[in-house]
RNA sequence: GGCCCGUUCGUCUAUCGGUUAGGACGCCAGGUUUUCAUCCUGGUAAGAGGGGUUCGACUCCCCUACGGGCUACCA
């Protein structure tokens, strides 16, 4: 029997989650519900420089909005638990201490002072300072002293770092589920920290211990890791585990210029870069979010997994479950892809047509206080009318306030080019025959007035022109015959006398 | 600089040795709407370059160029 899927999504919480970790905790979302696994929240706070007050509240809000919620993390089903690494805090010491007694590890007690001249050295020489076999027995650690001088400084409390022997003279042959076999020479590796100074473990040491301990059978994250790869297999080869699959995703690439999308390009750009909006306590900038700019989450989940994957098919627009069955990790993409915030656009807007009218009006009463006392059903019928050209509720106004009042000002250009007494004429005698309708049906509205034009001899547009004007106030909107019906006759009335008056 | 990964229309992408290289966004044009938008139809536009392998390469291999990532006691 197969081990049943366990995959873990492992930010860490120094400011909010942007868009990039919202797509990899989403391909590792679709990848554990494809094959019935869980879904794994694990904070990664071992750097207790960098820690932000509020981001690790904000990335579950953030994956509850996208409706990826995990089965287990912080506060939830703590099987596995603690899920925060620096309540593990305990844990990671004798694994490292393991691994100093096998052979794969060592003290070092070089200041950050005397590596930072030895790389500004090398660097003035035009070379890479790189602290593995090549210089580590000139350098200070367990490996160049005594075992009683290195027990004496140890006991002596000073400070020290523990790293990995990484070994001289290998070719590692890593395997991505991605990016298929991967050759790397050992050589060319550094000695990394895995234990640091301040008691806490470095990120590679955590990640392998507590994905060793967690479970985890599918490492997948950014493609930013690709270069630990080589590391992290020595590490799980130094402790005898088994190593879970790996793949590395692809990075989001900004619009236009170079590099990765970070999470300043947002406001730089002018869209949102981040799932939901975040105020940095430092500066007070409060950065703009998908949820506030009125995007649909799963609008914004369908858009995100189709940057760096495709189902082979020309459908395009996907339900989360639809997405969960398509997903195979086998068809994500090498290479990076730049973020089009067009096309979000776009995905908003078809996933608008498909919401609910009476939801969507609720959100449009919410937003606009002119709605406070208007009746939900007649919003959710403006809403049925005028949400297929629109992108977001927050254009909803726009495209339909004149349903539920009369336009304060006409437009200049249209209201200069129809006045003259013809068109005041006209529109006080369609304001007498509109009153005289009795049923009052779309199709009887526009069965009298285009009856009556015809009768009257004058063409469609000398008529057409300053009604729409007198009821929208601007050449704009649906269906003039729709408005009439749906603001009712006296408003009709009224606001084509009003068009006149002011002719 | 070193190491690793990548490279199809402007952008997201299909293609897994034989296709008029397909779709979507954007853009342009036409139609519908006697308005605007939506919508519909059409159009624009691509295999980085050079070598191989092969009867035949976008597809496989090599080189170059370019792009990206990493190169911390950060993740």
């Amino acid at each position: 029997m197969t081990k049943s899927v366990r995959v873990r999504f492992a930010p860490s919480p120094t400011g909010p989650l942007h868009i990039g970790g919202v797509r990899t905790a989403l391909f590792n979302y679709l990848f554990a519900k494809k094959h019935g696994g869980t879904f794994i929240l694990r904070i990664e706070d071992t750097d207790q420089n960098r820690y932000v007050e509020g981001a690790e509240q904000y990335i579950v809000e953030a994956l509850n909005w996208c409706h990826i919620p995990f089965d287990e993390g912080p506060n939830k089903n703590n099987e596995f638990g603690p899920y925060r690494q620096s309540e593990r805090k305990h844990l990671y010491k004798k694994y490292a201490d393991e691994l100093i007694v096998s052979g794969n590890a060592y003290y070092a007690f070089d200041t950050a002072d005397s590596l930072d001249y030895y790389r500004k050295d090398h660097e003035a020489k035009g070379k890479t300072f790189i602290y593995n076999w090549h210089n580590r027995h000139i350098l200070s650690n367990s490996l160049t002293l005594s075992a009683e001088e290195t027990q004496s400084k140890l006991d002596a409390g000073e400070e020290y770092v523990i790293r990995f022997k990484s070994s001289e003279d290998e070719t590692l042959h890593l395997q991505d589920i991605i990016r298929g076999d991967i050759y790397v020479e050992t050589r060319i590796l550094d000695d990394k920290v895995l234990f640091k100074s301040d008691g806490m473990p470095t990120y590679h040491l955590a990640n392998i211990v507590d994905d060793h301990l967690m479970e985890i059978t599918h490492v997948i994250r950014g493609e930013e890791w690709l270069p630990s790869l080589a590391l992290h297999y020595q590490l799980y080869d130094a402790f005898g585990w088994d190593k879970p699959q790996f793949a590395h995703l692809p990075l989001i690439l900004k619009p236009t210029g170079k590099g990765k999308l970070s999470k300043r390009d947002g406001d730089k750009l002018g869209f949102p870069v981040l799932p939901l909006a975040w105020k940095d306590s430092e500066t007070g900038a409060i950065s703009r979010g998908y949820k506030e700019d009125g995007y649909f989450p799963a609008a914004m989940v369908n858009f995100l997994t189709f940057l760096g994957w495709n189902p082979g098919t020309e459908q395009e627009i996907f339900s989360l479950e639809e997405l969960v069955n398509a997903f195979e990790l086998e068809r994500v993409h090498k290479s990076g892809a730049r973020f089009d915030p067009d096309k979000i656009k776009w995905f908003n807007h078809q996933y608008m047509q498909m919401q609910n009218d009476i939801e969507l009006a609720e959100q449009f009463k919410n937003q606009q206080s002119q709605l406070k006392d208007i009746d939900l059903n007649y919003i959710a019928l403006v809403v049925e009318i005028i949400k297929e050209r629109a992108t977001f509720v927050s254009d909803f106004w726009n495209l339909g306030s004149f349903f539920f009042e009369a336009p304060k000002s006409y437009d200049q250009k249209t209201f200069y080019k129809i006045i003259n007494n013809d068109a005041r004429e006209l529109m006080s005698e369609l304001a007498q025959l509109i009153s005289h309708i009795s049923d009052f049906t779309i199709e009887n509205i526009q069965i009298d007035v285009k009856a009556w034009i015809g009768k009257k001899e004058v063409g469609f547009g000398k008529v057409m022109q300053p009604l729409r004007l007198a009821l929208v106030g601007a050449m704009q909107g649906p269906d003039i015959f729709e408005i009439i019906f749906m603001i009712g006759k006296e408003e009709t009335v009224q606001r084509i006398e009003n068009l006149a008056q002011t002719m």
